[in-house]
RNA sequence: GCCGAUGUAGCUCAGGGGUAGAGCGUUUCCUUGGUAAGGAAGAGGUCAGGGGUUCAAAUCCCCUCAUUGGCUCCA
């Protein structure tokens, strides 16, 4: 037997060492500044302690901070070094979990009887650092399952135990550094050295293991970084991030506003957002019309019953907006939650034939759902919200071919918005647990495999997730992040096999038999208020130029041409563009300020020359002075440029 | 809904037991100008609402409401 074994690198070059080396010790064979640098090793595709021994022929990668799992090993590190820090100055204290997320990490902390003030993070910050100075090594240990419950029982603490309830014997590891011990199965980086910068972001509460029943731990989220500099650009980049916010912009353009008096999360447009909205309901509506859509238009409320039919109520009626009941008969009524009823209620109309699918019903159908109080959220989560809802009832034959039609005028819609970070969630059903859904199995596969064959035709990038179907049909929905990456769905593809049942939808088919349509829910922006919330995002308020609320200013150099800037105002409104004019006594130099802190796509200057010439000085958004031309070919300009933006 | 934070002028924010502050915006006047802020004067507040402590509360305490960071939920 040799003591010698091979290690195959990246690049698929061999090497040869001592049995027992570290991956540590590889990095230091190739290079010194490599060695400092790696935080963790990949052996055999998974990641490893880069301190570990390795006794037998491998594939080694080694993994810095360049790598996401470099990245995630020194979080989690991390996430052990703040629980040391926070037991040093909080004796008494409980630990939950505290592992490492896509941007930073966080511990889960149970403070009961410990006097914690979260205004005085800095404190935990320093102590954090202090301790990492310290350079201590993380060390494993492999311990018996009853070793290690008799540990906990003596620290008491009762998450850990729980915890330990779910492993096996043989399976357990600790690590300990400095004076700190947890449980954890790793990987860690060596030493505590390596984190040089860390700021806790922010402290919130976190129901223990995700169930609302339970005990509420204080959660302390963080990010820690191997140098000063690099959390430095990541706090300078939050910042950023909170410029773009909808809710900022949405104030400054002077969008869309609250008001306590009409209602938390019910959101009031203003002039320029509702052209902006209308604008954007317009052009869906255009293309739905394409599309082979019929719009259709339904009320705002709803007999209980359409609901108790639909099976709504039995599932949300309890924690909703409570019935309205009518003075003299006592009829009752439900705010809607949902256009889908009343659409079928529409299909139902009149009998239908084979020849007539697939229907297709489309409304901007504003709906109102109670929403948890402490769930609303600027635009994206609110209580009374339009869908760009339809549905398409079709035959089962029809499933595949009408939902990729509908993936493509989704895919189409992004792509004149300028969408790009998108991704698709296809939602299929638990393979466990049948019994959770209803329909027959032939069709949810036949369902199933038409949108996994969709989501790959059109090319989407997209995961699929197991057991997130709804229980009437599978789905595929369209992921996009806020600017501070929080991830919203936006529009949403859904198979139906249930409202068809109890609305008892039929279609005579060629046979002169009765059949059940399929019925697809779809709504490409999901809400106009979400969608509008991230395209503010998106664009940072610099809206395409065909959706801006205020297309042009016209900006007089001084009030001796307003009157050629009226002329030219009613001239371009004639010609479908929007604006206004700048009429303050004021110099052309805080005009052009003001119009450019507004967004405003293109600025119309007016004076001398211009007004000599019928003309006017253009200057555009973030670009500047692009030139004079006539009045005629400006409005030209301008709407080939809104052309090709809709292409 | 739960845990935490916040709430002062239209907006952004300072102040912190003893006469309510700034910048921007707004109004009026002067200025009539050429590509990112011309000048002057004025108006504007029950310091979220209610209760308490105090000689005195925007300030300290309690409750409510709203906003907000998360958690849970999301047809």
């Amino acid at each position: 037997m040799s003591d010698q074994i091979t290690i195959t690198l990246p690049d698929g070059s061999k090497r040869s060492y001592e049995k027992g080396v570290s991956a540590l010790d590889v990095a230091s064979s190739i290079s010194e500044g490599l060695a400092r640098n790696v935080l963790a090793a990949k052996i055999d595709g998974e990641v490893k302690d880069a301190f570990r021994p390795i006794d037998e022929d491998v594939s080694l990668q080694l993994l810095t901070w360049s790598d996401d799992e470099g990245k995630s090993t020194m979080w989690h590190s991390s996430a052990h070094l703040m629980a040391e820090a926070l037991e040093a100055l909080y004796p008494g204290i409980k630990l939950g979990i505290g592992p490492s997320i896509e941007n930073g990490f966080y511990y889960d902390i149970d403070f009961e009887g410990v006097d914690f003030d979260s205004d005085n993070l800095e404190i935990i910050e320093k102590k954090m650092l202090e301790l990492a100075r310290e350079k201590n090594a993380f060390i494993r240990k492999e311990i018996s399952k009853s070793d290690a419950v008799a540990y906990y029982q003596e620290k008491g603490d009762e998450y850990k135990l729980e915890l330990l309830e779910g492993l096996e014997d043989g399976s357990i590891s600790f690590y300990e550094q400095g004076k700190f011990t947890d449980l954890c199965r790793g990987p860690h980086i060596p030493h505590t050295g390596y984190i040089k910068a860390v700021k806790i972001l922010n402290v919130a509460g976190a129901y223990w293991r995700g169930d609302e029943n339970r005990k509420q731990l204080t959660r302390l989220y963080a990010i820690s970084f191997p140098k000063q500099k690099e959390l430095k650009e990541h706090l300078e980049m939050l910042e950023q991030a909170k410029q773009r916010d909808h809710r900022k912009i949405g104030k400054e353009l002077e969008l869309f506003t609250f008001s306590e008096r009409v209602g938390k999360g019910l959101p009031l447009w203003l002039p320029k957002g509702a052209i902006l909205r209308e604008r954007l309901e317009g052009f869906l509506k255009k293309s739905q019309l394409k599309a082979g859509y019929d719009q259709v238009v339904t009320p705002h409320i709803g007999a209980k019953d359409l609901y108790v039919t639909s099976g709504h109520y039995a599932k949300y009626g309890e924690d909703s907006f409570q019935p309205i009941h009518t003075p003299a008969e006592d009829e009752e009524f439900l705010l809607k939650p949902m256009n889908c009823p009343h659409h079928c209620e529409i299909y139902k109309s009149k009998p239908r034939s084979y020849k007539d699918l697939p229907v297709r019903y489309a409304e901007f159908g504003t709906v109102y759902r109670y929403e948890q109080s402490g769930e609303l959220h600027g635009l994206t989560r609110v209580r009374g919200f339009t869908q760009d809802d339809a549905h398409i009832f079709c035959t089962q034959d029809q499933v595949k071919s009408e939902f990729g039609n509908v993936v493509d005028l989704v895919l189409y819609i992004f792509s004149s918005l300028g969408f790009k970070d998108f991704t698709a969630q296809v939602s299929l059903r638990d393979p466990e647990k049948p019994e959770k859904y209803i329909g027959k199995d032939e069709d949810w596969e036949k369902a199933e495999k038409a949108i996994e064959e969709v989501a790959e035709e059109k090319g989407l990038d997209y995961i699929i997730e197991y057991g997130e179907a709804a229980f009437y049909g599978p789905k595929l929905d369209f992921m996009v992040r806020d600017a501070l990456g929080r991830k919203w769905q936006l529009g949403t593809v859904q198979v139906d096999y249930s409202l068809p049942d109890r609305f008892e939808l039929e279609y005579i088919g060629r046979d002169n038999q009765k059949h059940r349509p399929v019925m697809i829910h779809r709504a490409p922006f999901g809400s106009m208020e979400r969608f509008i919330a991230i395209l503010i995002e998106n664009c940072a308020g610099d809206f395409p130029l065909w959706l801006a609320p205020d297309q042009i200013a016209i900006l007089p150099i001084s009030e001796k041409y307003h009157d050629y800037a009226k002329g030219l105002y009613g001239e371009l409104q004639e010609q479908d563009i929007r604006g206004f004019i700048d009429e303050r006594d004021e110099k052309i130099g805080k005009k052009i300020r003001d119009a450019e802190v507004k967004k405003i796509p293109y600025m119309l200057i007016v004076g001398e020359k211009e007004s000599a010439d019928g003309a006017v000085s253009v200057r555009q958004h973030r670009v500047g002075d692009i030139g004079s031309m006539k009045k005629e070919e400006f409005v030209g300009f301008f709407h080939n440029k809104v052309a090709d933006l809709l292409k």
